[in-house]
Formats: structure tokens, sequence, C-alpha cells
DNA sequence: CCAACTACCTGTTAGC
DNA sequence: TGCTAACAGGTAGTTG
């Protein structure tokens, strides 16, 4: 599942590859990965032909590509990669796969190709002036790797709310780029309850969480950039994914790497939660 | 406005 | 063996 770390590999992967090039077409192979571009495939498939990718940007786990061509508005490809999102690159002619959900071909004859296996991920063109960010990503909070990101603010948002911590950082909306995986992950390494409120924890609190939510990024970050390839980024554990350096998501029933307890899974908002029952134990309410 | 719930998907795995 | 059910979960839309 991609979360910031993930999109950021997969940016930089993107960044290196394509930036300069120009698309000289696109196809749309599946509906369902433009629904979010209101005015349809067509419109998608023949505004994009013919422009230049200037950069991709990210904010959290939304990720676009920055376009311009001579006499035409400028243009962002925003994507999302939801669940299973996946950006490759082939020479081939021919692009035979089941997941493909649009291709680009670029101008040199490569084609990236938009794979998504579970369609959670999604498409769309919008105006873009290069300011800020665009019109789909603004309801977005600033993630804890922008310049611009001030983790005292967050954690002043934090302490206002009486939301649980970890619904607080699954929200995207005081800080984005948090998943299931990195919540569970940054609230074992700060010693906090998923639902100890933002509110009891204060500002202080908060702020040793989202601490540790910067270090676990930071460090999967570090092992997703050298360990595997950037543009086949793996769904679920497979080859040299952070999940060998993961503490408590998906480690029900093993000791914990500080006490020896065993780590418990939870329901939490139709999705697991793993925490260890003695360093993260339950708050008073 | 805020909080909580649910639909959207499909490949894999567990259980009978 | 073959079928069914559970599970993975980010986002946006809806409901309260």
């Amino acid at each position: 599942m991609p979360e910031l770390p993930e999109v950021e590999t997969v940016r930089r992967g993107l960044s290196d590859s394509v930036v300069g090039a120009r698309i000289e077409s696109a196809r749309v192979r599946h509906p369902r990965a433009i629904r979010r571009h209101e005015l349809g495939r067509r419109d998608f498939v023949d505004r994009v032909a013919g422009y230049e990718i200037l950069a991709v940007r990210r904010r959290g786990k939304f990720l676009w590509w920055q376009l311009a061509a001579d006499d035409q508005p400028q243009l962002a490809l925003i994507a999302h990669l939801g669940m299973s999102g996946q950006f490759r690159l082939t020479d081939k002619q021919r692009v035979v796969d089941r997941h493909a959900r649009a291709t680009f071909r670029l101008a040199d004859t490569r084609t990236v190709v938009f794979r998504d296996q579970r369609t959670f991920g999604w498409l769309r063109l919008d105006d873009w002036d290069g300011d800020g960010v665009p019109e789909p990503v603004r309801h977005i909070g600033l993630d804890p790797f922008d310049p611009a990101y001030d983790q005292k603010q967050v954690a002043i948002g934090m302490a206002r709310s009486e939301s649980g911590i970890k619904r607080l950082l699954l929200s995207q909306n005081l800080v984005s780029g948090v998943g299931n995986i990195y919540a569970d992950e940054a609230l074992w390494r700060a010693q906090v309850h998923p639902e100890t409120s933002g509110s009891s924890l204060a500002e202080e609190g908060c702020r040793r969480v989202l601490d540790q939510v910067a270090a676990v990024m930071t460090a999967a970050l570090d092992a997703g950039g050298t360990s595997f390839d950037p543009l086949y980024v793996s769904v679920n554990g497979e080859s040299g994914w952070f999940d060998r350096s993961l503490d408590a998501y998906g480690r029900e029933g093993l000791p914990c790497r500080r006490c020896g307890h065993a780590i418990l899974r939870e329901r939490f908002t139709n999705r697991s939660s793993h925490r260890c029952p003695e360093c993260q134990p339950a708050p008073f309410v």
C-alpha cells in the first residue's frame, strides 16, 4: 500500500526518467482509472497529447506531472495510486498487461504504463499554472517532507481535537502522507495507544508522535530509495520492501521488539491496528 | 462544521 | 477438490 515514502520513491523514479519527455498520445484502457476526470475519456486523451513533462511533484500521497505545451494552457496530470497503483516504463510496442489502466506513449517511443490491480487509484487532468498545488490536491494537508511543513502548528491542531491520534494521523487533513502501516509504526515508536485523544496527548505528546512519523517515513524512504525499482513499487511485501524493519504492523502474536509482549491486532474502522499491550496501554478515558 | 460510517475494487488466503 | 468468506485499505461521498 503506497504511503508517502513509496509515493516519493515513485516520484523520484518518474522524475529521473520522464522529465523533458513529450507525450505523443495516451490511451485509457479502463474507464475507472479516469473516473475523477469530469470531462471524460475523450477529453483526457485528446487534451494531454503533445504536452511536455516539466516536473513530477507530490503532496502526501498525491502525485502530479507538471505539463506545458506551446500556446496551450499549463496542465497537471494528477495521479493517486490508491492501494495498488504503479507506474512502469517500457520500450515495448505492445503493452500486454491485464492490470494496465492507462498508457502514455512518449515521443521517444517509450511508454509509461499506469497499472492498478485493485482500481482504487485514479488519474485526472486539470488546468494548473504551476503555483501552489492543483485544485484536487488543495484539501490535503502539508506532509512532513514539505519545506513549509510546520510540525508545531500540526501538533497544536491535533491537541485541539477529541479524536483518537490514529484517526488524526490518517485523516490527511492536518498532516498528509500517513497510512495505516506508518501510523501503527509511529505510534509503536512513540509508545502511544492509537485511541489516545489529541487533547489528552496535548501539544507536547502530539509533537512526540509527529517526531516518530517523520523518523519512520525517513527510514522507509532511505530503504526504498535504494533497494528496489522505483517504477515498480510492490503492492504488498514483494521483494525488498520496508516490512523487514516493521515493528508493529503485520506482527500480530510476535514479540514486541522492545518488551517481548505479543503484539495485538485489533479492529479499527474496518481495518487493523497493531500495538504492543505493554508499551502502548489503553488510555484512561 | 465535525465525526463516523460506507462504497468502491480484486487477488490471495483461510476455512469448511 | 471446490466453494465461500474474510481480508487488505485510501478516498470521497453521505449521514447524523
